[in-house]
DNA sequence: TCTCCACAGGAAACGTAGGAAT
DNA sequence: ATTCCTACGTTTCCTGTGGAGA
């Protein structure tokens, strides 16, 4: 049924969609790069899923076809300055800085590689107005930004006023998309990813319109009920398979999310999807009595109460927790209760 | 309404691993 | 071999906030 898995990829390079004037605004955004000269910077943003990192990547393909132009990608989320800078060397040609090189050599030394027009991706950057990334990479010649976040007025109003300068004739907001929009999008990918015609437009525009306009939600599902289908033996998509995909997609995006965590955000999360609800005494001291056995014999040690809230503010943000309430009567509660953690921990339910 | 207590989260300080310099 | 330097993860300290109880 599934013919070419990659297509529901994030990073398939299907073809660009109903955003026609985004698009025009941030070509022009790299036009000066063409006669040799700096690009101009831009602010993208949009909630999750409609396609930011998609049409940037677009673009920069589309440039780097008419002039060969390097591009770096990086994904900014909790990284330092340092951490950007680094990320960023080791994209371009040239060694490898370690990890401790100090910044002020980091900043030098991508001033003296950065020699030609070069567009940064800093992708994930909603922190970045808390980091002084954007301010160094403003001192590098040749060298333009592209930042990608979610809320842009909170950015912005972060943001060094050197910063908010540079992007406000190019702050680029996506929303979105119709339930017609989303339709033709998957209409595509059912075209390059499946079988004939497995699946109805009609199914195609109920995923459509329970996606909501975010496409990755909407590309998710239509996998997703490519899969049930296959697994209960059905020789076309079914409406109970479409039914039951979208279950299955938040799930796969919450799998992943919580996959690509450390050990201490696995027990935090562990302690609360155990009890499906907790208050935050009852987090603290639940975290209190398991520590001992579930870090006996690991190099780590358990954590304050301050970290485990950075913890459980990750956790929220990874969309694995919800919360309600402010101060002592705040709520921490798991998203889907049956989704556990990968690792084989042991937190004893009393 | 007032006081107390626990929590939230920002900022600064600290300890450590590991690379660079001597 | 040693000393120094740096980034990073974490702890400590602090201020602000909201609910419970007097």
């Amino acid at each position: 049924m599934i013919i070419e898995p990659r297509v529901f990829d994030d990073e398939y390079p299907a073809t660009i969609q109903h955003r026609e004037a985004e698009l025009d605004v941030l070509t022009t955004a790299v036009e000066p790069i063409l006669e040799g000269e700096r690009g101009y910077d831009v602010l993208l943003h949009g909630p999750q899923g409609v396609g930011k990192t998609v049409l940037t990547r677009h673009v920069l393909d589309h440039l780097d076809r008419e002039q060969p132009t390097p591009n770096v990608h990086v994904h900014c989320l909790g990284k330092s300055t340092a951490g950007i800078l680094r990320a960023i060397l080791s994209d371009l040609p040239g060694p490898d800085p370690s990890r401790t090189t100090a910044r002020s050599t980091l900043e030098s030394q991508l001033r003296e590689r950065i020699t030609d027009p070069t567009v940064i991706v800093l992708d994930e950057g909603d922190d970045l107005p808390a980091t002084d990334a954007l301010c160094v990479l403003q001192n590098v010649p040749k060298l333009s930004w592209i930042a990608i976040c979610h809320n842009h007025n909170d950015w912005l109003s972060r943001a060094a006023d050197a910063t908010r300068h540079a992007v406000t004739s190019r702050t680029l907001g996506l929303d979105p998309y119709s339930t017609a929009e989303l339709t033709d999008i998957l209409a595509e990918r059912r075209r390059m990813g499946l079988e004939g015609d497995v699946i109805s437009d009609a199914q195609l525009t109920e995923i459509a319109d329970e996606a909501a306009g975010i496409a990755r939600r909407g590309i998710f599902a239509l996998r997703a009920a490519a899969e049930l289908a296959v697994e209960r033996n059905h020789t076309t998509i079914e409406d109970i398979d479409v039914a039951d995909s979208f279950a299955r997609a938040r799930r796969q995006m919450r799998e992943h999310a919580l996959d690509s965590l450390p050990f201490h955000h696995h027990v935090c999360y562990e302690i609360v999807r155990r009890r499906g609800e907790v208050s935050a005494s009852e987090f603290h001291e639940r975290y209190s009595a398991v520590t001992e056995a579930v870090y006996a014999g690991r190099d780590q040690t358990p954590v304050t109460k301050r970290e485990r809230r950075t913890k459980l503010q990750k956790l929220v943000d990874y969309d694995l927790l919800d919360r309600e309430g402010n101060g002592p009567a705040r709520r921490y509660m798991a998203r889907d209760q049956s989704i556990g953690s990968p690792l084989d921990l042991t937190v004893p339910v009393p």
